[in-house]
DNA sequence: TGTTAAGAAAGTGTATGCAATTCAAATGCC
DNA sequence: GGCATTTGAATTGCATACACTTTCTTAACA
């Protein structure tokens, strides 16, 4: 078939739509275009992304999954308003699913494993001296993910990518890494060199501190409430 | 406005449709009556509680976040295929989170909670003595329950009744209790205990040891893949 | 006979229309 | 003037119709 012939769509749509509309409304949140408690009305998301309600629908029960959007029952959707107690909680949470895959990887990764995580640590260094934050930052998610990874727990990964997911919109990785690459770097370490010694509990207890320590530095991002 | 009006209502529905389709569909999967892998037809299902594909297609997206269902794009929704593995992994999650709930538990608990906690926790023997497994099963619930509020974490809250309902179907407690209500009493006792004494690792090492007991229990009800 | 391609059937994805509920403003009553 | 009730607009919930994708069938060709 012709795409030409389609002319009533005029942007081509990539994949399914309401996979779309979830990235799209999701983005808008994460990124402050739609602030906390702001109301999601369907009609309008409809119009401003030109197709129906029916996948705005779809996709906001999707977000209401995912925890960046609050359904109520007859009452429209908005995006989701997460008290400092809650957020306090989320990054707790972090922190202690961060410190049980850190211990798994420690008990369970295979030596393939541990040797590409301890490759690409040691490569991250260069990083570090550069500055490079943009990098850094993506290299860190990498790492973490290896943890997760790690873990060889398929559960702990769906908990963990949940709640690292619900903790997107407070986090804005360039501020959070600014000025504190070389002590990112060596709270990796003692998290790597315990997994590779297999000491559980020492790469779970520096997994821990790691999450902490970002966390104190996200938390100023949090909506006063 | 008058009910008897409404004739064409043969069944007065109570909530709101979308959510009684949830119910009434993690319920069949629950039970068994719709086996893992089994094909989730929208238009069967529609027609089977009398409503229309609409809330059917809502109902399949929340069961498919809940982890009850799979939905593949345009290729329709199936009764989620838990592998052994998987399963494994979601005992062992639900023992992790239940470790942090009881250390949680111990540090943080008012007065009240623990008071609470230790008055229901005796009044329990009761029932262990009579043999009432029914009612322990239905108190055990309420005993768990009071561990995830007591950790005073919202996140970590939402974390474990997500693996508490994913596991429920291979949950049955009538055969999971059967013949060691007394051992099940003697580890509530001990995490009991160190929370009283405000000993958050006892708490967890007692807490987790009780899910991993458990555990070991149901697994005979996986199924065999 | 095996393979492949075309087509029909089935089922999901999306759009639209109607019913039901909610929220608010205006009106009536005390 | 204050408060309760009602009515209307706005918005969500559900049903139905249509479009597109997938898949199974069937037939033609090597």
């Amino acid at each position: 078939m012709v795409d030409s012939l389609k002319t009533k769509t005029v942007l081509v749509r990539a994949g399914t739509a309401v996979d779309q509309m979830v990235k799209a409304i999701a983005d808008h949140i994460v990124t402050g275009a739609l602030r906390p408690g702001e109301k999601l009305d369907e009609v309008s998301l409809a119009e401003r992304f030109n197709v129906s309600r029916t996948p705005i629908r779809e996709a906001l029960a999707q977000l209401g999954a995912m925890g960046l959007a609050e359904r109520r029952p007859n009452r429209g959707a908005i995006v989701a308003v997460v008290t400092q107690e809650h957020l306090r909680s989320m990054f707790e949470s972090m922190a202690e699913l961060e410190r049980i895959c850190a211990r798994f990887s420690a008990e369970r990764m295979t030596v393939a494993e541990r040797r590409e995580l301890e490759r690409e640590h040691i490569a991250s260094v260069n990083l570090v001296h550069r500055g490079a934050e943009e990098d850094y930052a993506q290299y860190n998610t990498v790492f973490h993910s290896k943890l997760y990874e790690g873990a060889h727990s398929k559960h702990i990964h769906e908990l963990v990518s949940l709640t690292r997911s619900r903790l997107a919109p407070f986090r804005r990785a360039q501020f959070r890494l600014m000025g504190r690459l070389s002590q990112s770097w060596q709270e990796h370490d003692a998290i790597v060199t315990a997994i590779m010694r297999a000491d559980g509990h020492a790469a779970g207890e520096a997994a821990h501190a790691h999450v902490a320590s970002v966390s104190s530095a996200s938390a100023i991002f949090a909506s006063d409430k």
